[in-house]
DNA sequence: TATATAATCTATAATATTACTCGAAAAAAT
DNA sequence: ATTTTTTCGAGTAATATTATAGATTATATA
């Protein structure tokens, strides 16, 4: 499952990927929009700051805005700052590898063998979709 | 993240999968083949006892063996049991659906709507691998 | 029938993770 | 100065996961 820590973090960027041309957006101002505990939306946006992908600039008139264009900015990326890893084994993970406890020999084990895949099916996805890809399925979704 | 419960349920289907024509096989040999708490095991094979994969029998020569053939035994069917939903958002799930709490619009959700295609890819696979194609890649890797 | 074996059942403890909160400090605008 | 807003460090509450304990039931066999 996804943490509601990266769901709120796509939520918010999907705000901010909105208010491109606007002055920045306050974080009372985004969790109130989605609905995301403050205190905590604080959090992750200071992750995603520090991570490169937002400015945020203090004071009166101050706030959050994207540091990047939405197209550039990939769910993969996200989740790794939020959530961590990809895979659903830690065996099987590209940026966050270590072993299995019990594991007897990774090069032969079938389980990993299959999670690889799984992986990389989920990154093929994660890592095509941007935030400005969300913004255009919602549109589209609208209009069907 | 598999949850260790479905890694150690797999690796006990496996087990069993490789002891097809022998008589069944008691926890405590599994839980030491695999380095699988004896106790935590305990549940997880009477879980998947229930949910009909696996025979039991009590008392002196008794054990578990598996009910079916491995080859119709599929990874979606032991996770859906002992970890539940495949999706990674409840609200993209088929098995297990609910509303996200914050959800404004569900029908017009842009992350519901890449979670879906997700959930499909890993669904696929997970669908179309069985305990008999985890001990195939084993014997496959171990050849390589 | 007694004994040993092994699954079953119910409960609970230990640990880890997730989700969230508090309060004060620093930066910027007016 | 005062207000606004982010930043920072720490702490806590809720929940889920992982594991353990002990008694009970079923079966085999001597």
């Amino acid at each position: 499952m996804l943490s509601k820590k990266t769901k709120y973090a796509i939520k918010a960027l999907v705000v901010l990927g909105k208010n491109m041309d606007q002055p920045p957006m306050q974080i009372s101002k985004i969790a109130e929009l989605e609905r995301i505990p403050k205190k905590f939306l604080e959090q992750i946006l200071l992750d995603l700051r520090n991570a490169g992908f937002l400015y945020s600039k203090k004071g009166a008139g101050g706030g959050y805005s994207l540091n990047r264009d939405p197209k550039e900015i990939f769910l993969v990326s996200i989740m790794r700052i939020t959530d961590g890893p990809i895979a659903m084994v830690p065996c099987a993970s590209l940026n966050f590898y270590h072993k299995c406890d019990e594991c007897h020999q990774e090069s032969t084990c079938g389980i990993r063998d299959v999670f690889v895949d799984v992986r990389d099916a989920t990154l093929k996805i994660l890592s095509e979709t941007s935030i400005a890809d969300i913004i255009k399925r919602e549109t589209t979704l609208i209009s069907v």
